[in-house]
DNA sequence: CAGGCAAGCGGAGAGCTCTCCGCTTGCCAG
DNA sequence: CTGGCAAGCGGAGAGCTCTCCGCTTGCCTG
């Protein structure tokens, strides 16, 4: 059931030619004709591969994901509330870097965010890290929500159009986690 | 400055048209080419009024509003954690209701939603009466966030492809208004 | 009640995403 | 080694959003 030879290497052959793409070109110019002309395969293919433009984008952001998480492994040892802490900064930052790249995924089909491999991981870390701080909770639905301050148009409203400085949004998360954290103090 | 009157006249054959085509084609027919065959006017005209898709869709959006704003007007007496339930539960109505035409909106240009006159209503609305609430807490971020619970996508993806009921989304949004009103209570 | 011009109009067409289908090719069974 | 066929391939084309520009029209000024 896996992959035949020849579309494997196309695989590849899409994957670094976005790359390529991206840095050469910027990306507004990563669209489905430009990649397949420069990895040499025709759209059909591209297409056949990765279903649509944001799941190609996505995969992309996938191979940058294992920095990220080796920067989470650094907090392994410490508290819920820091690591919760140190995830949702080191997702500001990740979003912040990527910015261009996610807005491009999310204009070319917003709900394929929440099926995305990337969503997916960070969706179950959240949630086991809420439910860590506050058994009480419904982690599952308060992880949708603490990745949603990450959606790219939101973000990049934030930053650009209302001119906010990243450290606002940093400290507008940590206000939220120190209210949930509270959820369960007192049982009111 | 005002509108020229056969421009004015056109907005309204061009809304009236789109109403008329979402009843009887459904959303996903709700294109430029449609509305404005529908409407006797060419597409030119329809992009001339209202700049883009979601725009428009946006526009029908706004004039269901008034129904929701006269509901929340019932609560003005209530204290805020009251009033903010309401609006909360109110919305998560409101999205249930529109849910198809909203897609639309977003899939067509998602960064579209925080320029619009809805979202900025609320966004006011919320934002006073979280301040109400919690004083310390930034206000006008928590309501960007509390917003985002109402994103098509994932609400879509949340009632839809993980087949939530719509109680553990009003429930999850009550846990985190309590968590929201506790911010202030004992300044740990 | 002209006459001039800013504003509006329509639709051809550029540029995109994604589908479809006739042809080609890797792979396994014999 | 060979034959058969599932899987993959390429690119024409359907269908969409939005732009551009030559023509038309409402409205104000004198």
């Amino acid at each position: 059931m896996t992959e035949r030879a020849d579309a494997a290497r196309n695989r590849r052959r899409i994957l670094d030619a976005a790359v390529r793409v991206l840095r050469t070109q910027g990306a507004s110019a990563l669209t489905a004709d430009t990649v397949a002309k420069e990895a040499g395969v025709g759209v059909g293919t591209v297409y056949r591969r990765f279903e649509n433009r944001a799941r190609l984008v996505y995969e992309l952001i996938e191979e940058n994901e294992t920095r990220f998480q080796e920067e989470l492994a650094g907090h392994a040892s410490e508290p819920p509330r820091e690591r919760l802490r140190a995830f949702l900064h080191g997702m500001a930052d990740l979003l912040e870097e990527q910015r261009a790249l996610l807005l491009i995924a999310e204009a070319s089909a917003p709900a394929a965010r929440y099926l995305s491999r990337p969503y997916r991981t960070h969706h179950e870390q959240l949630t086991s890290l809420v439910a860590e701080l506050t058994p009480t909770v419904d982690a599952a639905y308060l992880a949708d929500l603490l990745l949603m301050a990450y959606t790219p148009g939101l973000f990049d409203h934030q930053r650009g159009e209302r001119d906010w400085p990243l450290e606002r949004i940093k400290s507008g998360l940590d206000t939220l986690v120190d209210g949930i954290a509270r959820t369960t103090e007192r049982p009111s």
